[in-house]
DNA sequence: GCTTTCTGCGACATCAATGTCGCATATCGA
DNA sequence: TCGATATGCGACATTGATGTCGCAGAAAGC
């Protein structure tokens, strides 16, 4: 009765976004996981799996642009080209922790991080860096490092964030202020000048 | 004949540390290497490498070690106990940043990163998270974060900056600078009490 | 020089993950 | 209720990495 060919019935997308959630949530604990733990984990049968992505290569793309998906949806939620670079900062890196899951996902490993669907992530962090300039520009960013080595250390912070929530190094109620407060002003306090 | 069956032959070591040395350089490049690929990159056979580590697991393990004794040494060359707090994790920062690759090795990935052999590792970090609490008891170092999350940001932008070098994101000169920077200060300038 | 040790080389068996298929059953949508 | 679709299930072949072995040649040590 193929109403439209193109669009899979809802069954369908269901069970294939569950796999797409299993398939992640495995992945960030290990990268060597099976396809059948993956697909036990989703509560279905591994020939199942392999009905929806051929191969294992084809469901992490498709986890992958999944991911991609949720961290820009994030980012734009942020809102980053308004008000100040600071403040916008702020709300980013809270967006991120957010989807912290997802991207460990992408950055835990290589054969992922360099994977070409991930390329397509440079379009995501265009503004991002746009911002980052923003704020050098008005000196409310360190304006003596280079901005695409700000955005990386964000990353990798909201990324140690995320991995202490996980591991119990942090609890969830006190990551995010932690996490603000060691990007924007780092580990050390200078007390001549500002006690806080 | 056994002058010392403990002790094995300066060509037996040799090789061995030529393996490791190629396992710990293909290992951060790519967790599924295979071990043919290993032993081509030591300029050895993949027999003959099967001959040090029986299996991948050993050669793991011997790399994990050898790692750890790099990352050991530096931190103790860092003398950390010594001297204010602040200047004691510059130099330990610094440190780590020499053996940034060995790091990278051991954090990359879960499988190696929750290795028991990786929490022997426990015991380079105490007097880490005593001299954090140094400095947070005179103040010179954030004691509104947890200590714990302390070195983990440290490690993370180590790993950042290693990675950074790698890829050419920052130039090797710059590295250091800009990492001791993000470490200390984040990446927030406030006008109007420090416009440094 | 000679003996011991280590390595290079290739063959072989093994094993786990992957990918495919056919059939029975359950579930969904009209 | 009925037809189409999706899934469960198990069997099967394939593939690539792993681990083992024996032998011959090279290198190291005395």
């Amino acid at each position: 009765m193929q109403s439209d060919p193109d669009v899979p019935s809802p069954a369908r997308r269901r069970t294939r976004q569950t796999i797409i959630e299993a398939a992640i949530a495995a992945w960030v604990r290990d990268r060597d996981v099976t396809l059948s733990e993956i697909a036990d984990h989703a509560g279905t049968h591994r020939a199942t799996l392999h009905r929806h992505f051929p191969g294992r290569a084809d469901l992490l793309v498709a986890s992958i642009r999944h991911s991609i998906g949720e961290i820009a949806d994030a980012t734009e939620a942020a809102a980053i080209t308004q008000g100040p670079p600071v403040d916008a900062l702020n709300r980013l890196v809270a967006a991120y922790l957010t989807v912290g899951d997802r991207i460990r996902f992408l950055f835990e490993d290589h054969t992922v991080a360099n994977h070409p669907a991930v390329a397509q992530f440079a379009a995501v962090g265009g503004p991002v860096i746009d911002l980052i300039r923003r704020g050098q520009a008005d000196g409310t960013i360190d304006p003596t490092v280079p901005s695409a080595w700000i955005e990386r250390s964000m990353w990798a912070l909201v990324y140690a964030a995320s991995e202490a929530v996980d591991d119990g190094t942090l609890a969830a109620h006190e990551a995010l202020p932690v996490l603000l407060r060691t990007v924007s002003d780092g580990i050390v306090r200078h007390p001549r000048r500002d006690s806080s």
